[in-house]
DNA sequence: GTTTTGCATTATGAATGCAAAATGCAAGTG
DNA sequence: CACTTGCATTTTGCATTCATAATGCAAAAC
């Protein structure tokens, strides 16, 4: 025999890991809660050394803070990191773009334009959700017709930290607008396999994602100190 | 008072995960390498748990790799890991070209300029320990300027995960003599500040990085099976 | 009435202990 | 002689334990 599939190795920690990253990205532990071990323990009935030991690996990936001898929490977001982390989001973007471009196949495409079609629905309904999770899928999908796994992953991780934005993710009709205009020139280059062209216009789309976010966290700051 | 200084804060685990990250960086562990929890517990005089809290963090970060009740050793870097890498360096390598575009002081400018000549100085000596360093300063620079941390993170932890391949970066003359005109066409894309044009030198930079070390590659796949 | 101080409680950091899995080696088998 | 098989040793994964820092609260001081 020639290549025996390596069984699945398990480790507690990784499963941990995969968990408590669950309980953050599901919203059961939100933006700035504190991780009490104890609980976590219970809760997963493990000992302490695997949990903490999954603590520092999501710390590592930033998206659970350690404050030394004050336990951990769940990280949170400054409008400073969002505005860091776009351009960095709009750079990987691009490069999947490109790379989708030049391996995109006639059915992706099609698959593709279902899910746009699709996504436009929902816009004109004014269905946020189902809209929302559209254009992820979308967005994902370039990412794995792009077919460089690192990318994929760098680009998942920076989705991970962000995810703290979700809640206020509330466009305007205007930039909603946008984002749509800008779906259909994605969709059109996408067609016409036209790879730096796709790359300049998604890298114009984060940042107009990235001009929403910083219009939400002003009204939020308006809003909160009156 | 207003504002006090946090005490720094010190954990066991933060200090190995530097310290073992040094190893790696300094060639003491090369990978490949197997990691003993023992011999490292002993050499630096701690007890297991800190340690393997370590190598997790480390393992998140891509430098080890975990075989589940198999140990852990230094990441080895595969030719394809390193075809899928370099493209994503080259997209952050170009934006930051483009922000530090936007930052740039003419002091900056004069500052990169006598590291780009001291460069070409070596280079004209054939000195390629002091060129590389210098090439490497001057991307760094880039990197300061675009003033984005989290960038150069991810830059830095890019360059970490391929670091496994500098031994081989034994440049052809032409492709030595193609870095140089690219940092020629670099030097006159940021005095003039022309971002976009910087952004595409970078991008086409790493590209022809990629291509050496792509030649290094085959040359040294059939120089070990000959 | 507000602030400060001391102590008890709790939580975290690190070390040790124990069970399971892997490794190495020698003896046995074809 | 090559290849398996069984056992002893080593290594790893996790649980438990111990030490230390942080937190909460009540009493004392201002």
């Amino acid at each position: 025999m020639t290549a025996t599939a390596a069984i699945a190795r398990r480790s507690l920690h990784g499963e941990l890991v995969a968990l408590i990253r669950d309980l953050i990205v599901d919203g059961e532990l939100s933006p700035g809660t504190k991780i009490p071990e104890q609980a976590l323990c219970e809760r997963f009935e493990v000992s302490r050394t695997p949990l903490r030991e999954a603590l520092k690996v999501l710390a590592a990936e930033g998206i659970v803070t350690l404050h030394p001898n004050r336990g951990a929490s769940v990280s949170t977001i400054t409008a400073e990191q969002v505005a860091e982390l776009f351009p960095i989001m709009g750079a990987l973007e691009a490069l999947a773009g490109e790379l989708a471009c030049a391996r995109i196949t006639d059915r992706d495409i099609a698959r593709i334009r279902r899910m746009h079609d699709d996504m436009l629905a929902h816009y004109r309904k004014g269905a946020r959700g189902p809209y929302t999770r559209l254009n992820q899928a979308i967005h994902n999908a370039l990412f794995e017709i792009a077919g460089n796994g690192a990318l994929q992953q760098m680009y998942n991780s920076l989705m991970l930290r962000i995810h703290a934005i979700r809640f206020l993710a509330r466009k305007s009709p205007e930039r909603w607008r946008e984002a749509i205009d800008d779906h259909e020139e994605i969709m059109t280059a996408l067609a016409a396999r036209d790879g730096s062209r796709l790359a300049r216009i998604l890298k114009q789309h984060l940042e107009h994602k990235a001009a929403m976010v910083r219009e939400a966290l002003v009204a939020r700051r308006t809003q909160i100190a009156p």
